[in-house]
DNA sequence: ATTGCTGCAAACGATTTGCATGAGG
DNA sequence: CCTCATGCAAATCGTTTGCAGCAAT
């Protein structure tokens, strides 16, 4: 049951000068916390700041093996946690019970509209949210800093899904 | 990681009104997909209603034993399921890898804003998310049942509490 | 040298399914 | 009577961990 996200179109690929300063958020990261700086960290890092969608661990896995087929699964997984630690990355947990990655590396915020059939996402940008963001920080006093925000329902797919089972009754 | 959600006083108990037409969403939902009525699905769709927070099944499972020990996990789990498809109950993919539902009927969708230094948060509505919602629903296919938001920030008092902060170096 | 890293394989745990028995229509 | 529901036990599958050998500092 593993229907993959939907994919959609952005233009986030990030310069070189950004994967620069995003292998040096990583590199100090590694320092404070007193690990070691590793080539393999290094290429899961480069791997998945090319990727524009939702991965899970194990669709990285495959994408970083094409750069380096030594690597392993659990150093994709592991790297990945780091990732998210230093806020590189964020994990969002699909219902069909797959952790999903993406960068947030020079990223505007956006959000996410989730099939709960299927798992499949759309990401959408919504000015419409930054505003209420903005209103309801005011009215309360708040300095907001972000928002997450999720829609959910049936896509188009899942929904034709359910008409058919029904028809065979 | 994962913060569970903070617990909210909310007097979203349903009148015995609510729950016989919850009763009767389901009981036509089974109809309708040729499935049967029985005394466990009752007696989980009614011990359901009576919670107020994110429950895994096996959460409920616990509850629903207390009026009836004999109905097992599967049967919980399966019902869960049916809810969810009827629209009565909605789940949300938890960082722990667990599952929760809550359940949707006559609950009308609220947002939290949430201190970051403090953890202390701000219940509220917004009729422009919702409005989001439709509209974004509409413009992929999507039919949507319901949404998270949540802002995140510094409270007032957080910040008063850094200026003071600042004025002792 | 010391300490952390890697990758395999095995453990884990929530979810899901197969199946024999029991209940609803 | 026939069909579906139930609940146990077993299977599944993504995630996580133990460990022996390897690499970075």
């Amino acid at each position: 049951m593993t229907t993959l996200p939907k994919r959609v179109d952005d233009n986030t690929a990030l310069s070189n000068e950004s994967i620069r300063e995003a292998e040096e958020i990583f590199n100090s990261h590694l320092k404070r916390v007193g690990l070691k700086h590793t080539e393999q960290r290094d290429a899961i890092l480069r791997t998945f700041l090319e990727t524009h969608e939702h991965l899970s661990t194990e669709e990285l896995h495959r994408l970083v093996k094409r750069s380096d087929p030594r690597i392993g699964f659990t150093t994709v997984y592991r790297t990945l946690k780091l990732l998210a630690e230093c806020g590189l990355a964020s994990g969002v947990a699909f219902h069909d019970g797959v952790t999903r990655y993406e960068h947030q590396y020079n990223r505007r915020s956006h959000h996410h509209m989730v099939c709960t059939e299927c798992g499949s996402s759309v990401e959408f940008f919504s000015p419409e949210i930054e505003k209420v963001e903005r209103d309801i920080g005011q009215k309360h006093h708040y300095v907001t800093t972000r928002n997450t925000f999720q829609v959910y329902g049936i896509c188009e797919r899942c929904q034709k899904k359910k008409h058919i089972k029904r028809e065979l009754h």
